[in-house]
DNA sequence: TACTTATAATAAGTCTTCTTATTAATTGTG
DNA sequence: CACAATTAATAAGAAGACTTATTATAAGTA
């Protein structure tokens, strides 16, 4: 059988290749969904953080969002007090394409749960955090070295 | 909190970021390790499978393997009787490298495993699989439809 | 056998992603 | 206050990924 790391990949590569097929015919290309939910679940904010959400570099961020700016998804200000950040919010056009994406979302999620009771996926998502927290940990469980 | 489909992300992102973090070095680019697993486990195979196992396209496996082929890491032949598919193998340098990737594998997916019983661990593999079998059926379970 | 359909690979173009380097602004320290 | 260090964004270049279209080969059918 296949290893863990093989299904991680499978998975993931399905949600995504599920989530774009059901959104493209918006007019959206592969980084814009989770922007676009970045910004509806948690409004203005730099670019910075939005590239932190999406687990992509601050540079890939930006030339999505440049993209998205050129498409009226997006617009970017600054604020007062700081002239380095730019704050990125969603148009009304990407506030709709942002509903859809979140309705895209949940509908996948609950297709892939279909049959899996409530408490295994919470034990799934359980297990997938313990993941992450183990993979940003020291590479070695040196018992005390580290830092 | 998140949902599932963010930890899903995360942890492949993660999964991947840790894999070219110990393969860079080898000299080898994003696209790479999975074809090499691929090549190591079942030897030679035409572009159309191993893009298959990758879950990429044809087109991309066919770059990815046309900048192996150049680097030397694997050999490209036609097999008699069959003018229409190409076969990859791995070459030495190419077994090396596959050795490291699955070395690396290992090791990255023992670490996020830390502290996880077996059971869970393969109750996890079984949660993966049956959300890739989920999202592979009817787009909705329209109970004794399908096909 | 000839014609149609299907299959494997490649080509071209766009977008995503990464890395490294640069620029501008902010913060911290002497 | 001036200078150094840090931080946010952007630029540039390479690789990966997708789509659509093309080419060559193979298979199926009339």
């Amino acid at each position: 059988m296949e290893p863990l790391h093989y299904w991680l990949m499978k998975t993931h590569t399905m949600f995504h290749r599920e989530v774009m097929a059901e959104t493209a015919r918006f007019g959206l290309t592969a980084g814009q969904p989770k922007v676009l939910e970045c910004l509806a679940k948690f409004g203005e904010r730099d670019q910075k953080s939005i590239a932190a959400y999406c687990e992509i570099e601050q540079a890939t961020a930006g030339s999505i969002i440049t993209r998205m700016e050129e498409g009226g998804l997006v617009a970017r200000r600054q604020k007062p007090g700081n002239r380095r950040s730019l704050y990125v919010s969603l148009t009304p056009a990407g506030q709709a394409a942002a509903q859809s994406v979140l309705q895209v979302f949940e509908s996948i999620e609950a297709r892939a749960l279909r049959g899996i009771p409530k408490s295994e996926a919470s034990q799934l998502v359980y297990l997938l955090q313990t993941l992450c927290d183990n993979m940003a940990g020291p590479a070695q469980a040196t018992r005390g070295a580290s830092r």
